[in-house]
Formats: C-alpha cells, structure tokens, sequence
DNA sequence: TAACATTTTTACCGGCTGGTCAAATATTCA
DNA sequence: TGAATATTTGACCAGCCGGTAAAAATGTTA
C-alpha cells in the first residue's frame, strides 16, 4: 500500500486548479488571463483555510473572517480574489470533488471481484484517516441538501456510479457476488469508510481514543474486510 | 414489523420530557415547580419546530427567528421558556437521545445473533426512513465535534456500546460470528442505516428519486441482510 | 525610471442575530 | 372577585456578518 493517499490521486488534482468565474474581477465574461504567481499561491492559501474553516463549521457556521484570518489575509483581501463566500465554497467543493471520486474511478471491470472490491475499500478508508477535512466538508454539504453542488451530483455523480454499478452487475452476473442492488454495495463503502472521519468525535468518544490516535482504523479495515469480503455470521 | 417506528420506542421517549434547568425562571438552582399545562404543550411545540429547523441548517445556521416562528411563537415568548438558543439545542439532543439509541437497548444477549442483528439493523434502518430529522440532528452535532452532548456520549453511549459489544462477544466466542472487533460491528450497523436518511440528498442524486420516495429503502434493506447476514462475495 | 497593472489596506455599511427589558395581557386560585 | 402568578408582546440593543469603495502600496515591464 502505499504510504499516502497523494500517491493514489489523479495529477489534475495534485496542483492548484483554476476554477472557471474565480479570479480577480470575476464574474465578467473576459477571456480567462494568465494567472500571477500571487493569484496562484493566494487562491491556493484561501481554500487550504477554507477547507479548514467550511469541514469544522459547516457552510453556515464558518465566516469569512476566519477563513480570512486562517489565510493570514484581510477580508477584503481574500474577497479581491473569491467574490464571495459562495464562490469559495463552490469551488472547493468542485476541486475536491475529483479527489474524492478517485478510488471508485479506479474500480476496474477486469480487476478480480475481491481484489477490486478490498482496494476501493482500503483507499476509501485510507482517505477517511489522511482527509478527514474533506469527508466532512463533503458530509456537511450533503446533509445540508448539496444546495451547491447538487447539479454535479445529479449529473457526473450519478454517471460515474452508472457506470462502475455496471461492473458490479456484471460480477453479480458471472455468479462472483450475491445478487443484489450493486449502487446500495457502493452506498455501504461509501457509508462504513466515511463514517470513521465524519463521526470521528463519537468513535473517539466510544472507543476512548485520544485526539491524534489512530489506531482504531486498523480494527476498522479487519472488520469491513470480514462483512465486505468474508462472511460476517456463521451457520 | 411494527407499521411505525413509534411503537417500538422507550415509553418514557413519547411523552413530553422536562430536561432540568430548563423551564421559566432557568437557571436558578430552585427546585422544580410542577409544569403548567401551557408551559407543556409549548415547550413540546418549541422543540418539534427545533428539531425541524436544527436538523435542516444545523446549530450554528439555524435562527431563533426561524425556530419561533416555525413554532408560531414570538421570539421573546421563545425565550421565556428555554434561556438560550444551546439550551433548546441541548434539550432536544438529550430528549431524542433515547429514542436514537432504543434500537441497541433491544439487542439480547439470548436471542439468535441471526435474528438479533437482523432486527437492529431493520430497526435502524425504519429509523432513519421515518425520522430522517433525528438522524440528521446528531450527525450535525456529531460532524461539529458534539460540542453539545460530548459527555453524554463518553458516558452514557459509551457504556451502552460496551454492554452490546459484551453481547456481540460472546456471539464471537460462541463461534457463530467471525472474529472481529464487535465494537466496530456495530459502528458499521450505523454508518449503513444512518447514511440513508444522513446522506439523502446524494442518493437521491445518483439514484434520481423524487424527494417523497422512498422506494429504495426496501433495496438498501435487501443489501444490509446480504452484507449482515450472508455472505456478499462468493468463492 | 516611469507608466501601468496588480495587490493590499483602511474605513465603512446595512442587515441580521442572540438576547434583554419592562409593560401588557391572560390564567389561576383563595 | 381580586390578588398573585404565569404568559406574551413590542421596542430595543450591541455585536457580528457578508460585502463595498476607494485609496494606498506593491509589483511588473517597456
């Protein structure tokens, strides 16, 4: 396995992405400019403050003074590049997005069942240990109704799903897996793996772990190895 | 099955509750007055509109103007009987705490662990279909950290699991369940029928339900047995 | 360096938010 | 009934919030 999750991520995601609206003078219909070396490393320190701020205290809950001052930036400083708050949030939302999808991205219609099925598993529960900003601020939007990125789930979502249900189907087919809805088989992964960086304060709290202890994941993937892989009651 | 999942709730979660401290005159260390008709039947009416308004825009986005007037009082008239906005938000977590974790006081440690998880996970999984505001209600206040009820859950929750775990345990040893930590069995039992009332928006998304059906929920049922209970993968 | 474009700051604003206060009204009960 | 108590209301406030305007400072380039 390897040591981080960076390692498994699409490239387009690993560098300072350019959202299309954002920038200086945004909202006009301009051709897009070259970006300055400020604009890039400012907008990079805005939404790394932003998805500090946004994954902690929800869209409602966070300011943009904090965000700001997490920046190390004046308000206006920070609004001369996002328009507004709704902008951050979008286009955070929109960066990570790809992150986010990259494990099911990698589920491969010729892979063997199980190997494919325990790889997303891993690099799903890998990114709930590393990202757990993300996980939340993605939790967050959701709960809230995906008012802003509800389009993107309704369309590339839904499609990527499709698409990698399909190789489910076709598993299910050739007899390797117990028939059944193969989308509610990506809703469990998704909802096993997340839950560990979305309700980390209540595991933390029944399990008795401190802050910064990470050991419990280990338990984790051993026990969604045995319900996902293995069989979890015995006859 | 029960047609709702009222009828399968602790008795004492259906009435009215009084959470101490809170009523007119709060704060004080004065011991409790009886509860006047009114002060019953509006502090329950405060606390539906709350619940209605904390589950949608979580604590930090929800507004004493909104939760007044979605209980059709004044915003002062509010604060005549909860002293403050945490007071409401408390008082509506601890008295809903109960029915949430009703479920796992029903698991028997003498039952068939068959049948024993098949009903929790059932029981879970009627709950988040028809009180998908509970369940998004403490995965707002558990994504925040559970700033609110952290000690609630480090000792009341906490003990809870471990007695269930106790129970899973001996299933273990019994050789009727795989080895595994019983712990995180049950984590697994939450995050799987919680995300579908949690994560509605987005599987509403990916599957394009309308908002009032709920017709998937006797798939995902379908799936939680397979994954539980049989065996997903086949050799 | 001078002209120009980009970035940053200071000062500010209107609206909303949680919450207070005192007066007005309704209810209870001797 | 009338006094005591419980409830409701309207007026208000200080602080925070998202956002603006314009000038000052800084960086870029011919």
């Amino acid at each position: 396995m390897s040591d981080t999750i960076k390692d498994l991520m699409p490239a387009a995601a690993q560098t300072a992405v350019g959202v299309p609206g954002d920038g200086p003078g945004a909202g006009d219909g301009m051709p897009h400019k070259q970006k300055t070396r400020i604009q890039i490393t400012n907008e990079a320190k805005i939404l790394e403050a932003a998805l500090d701020v946004f994954s902690r205290d929800g869209f409602r809950g966070a300011t943009l003074d904090r965000i700001a001052s997490a920046a190390k930036m004046s308000k206006p400083n920070l609004l001369y590049y996002f328009s507004s708050k709704e902008d951050i949030h979008i286009a955070l939302l929109t960066k990570l997005l790809d992150v986010w999808l990259a494990p099911l991205r990698n589920l491969r219609a010729d892979g063997d069942p199980r190997e494919e099925l325990n790889l997303y598993i891993q690099h799903k529960l890998q990114m709930s240990r590393e990202l757990p900003r993300e996980s939340r601020l993605f939790a967050n939007e959701v709960l809230r109704g995906a008012q802003h990125i509800g389009p993107l789930l309704k369309e590339d979502l839904h499609d990527l799903v499709d698409e990698k249900a399909a190789i489910i189907q076709s598993w299910i087919d050739a007899g390797k897996l117990a028939p059944c809805d193969p989308r509610h088989v990506i809703f469990a992964i998704w909802a096993t793996t997340q839950h560990y960086a979305d309700f980390d304060a209540q595991i933390r709290s029944v399990l008795r772990r401190d802050d910064d202890d990470l050991s419990h994941y280990a338990d984790a993937q051993q026990l969604l190895t045995t319900l996902f892989l293995g069989q979890l009651v015995r006859d």
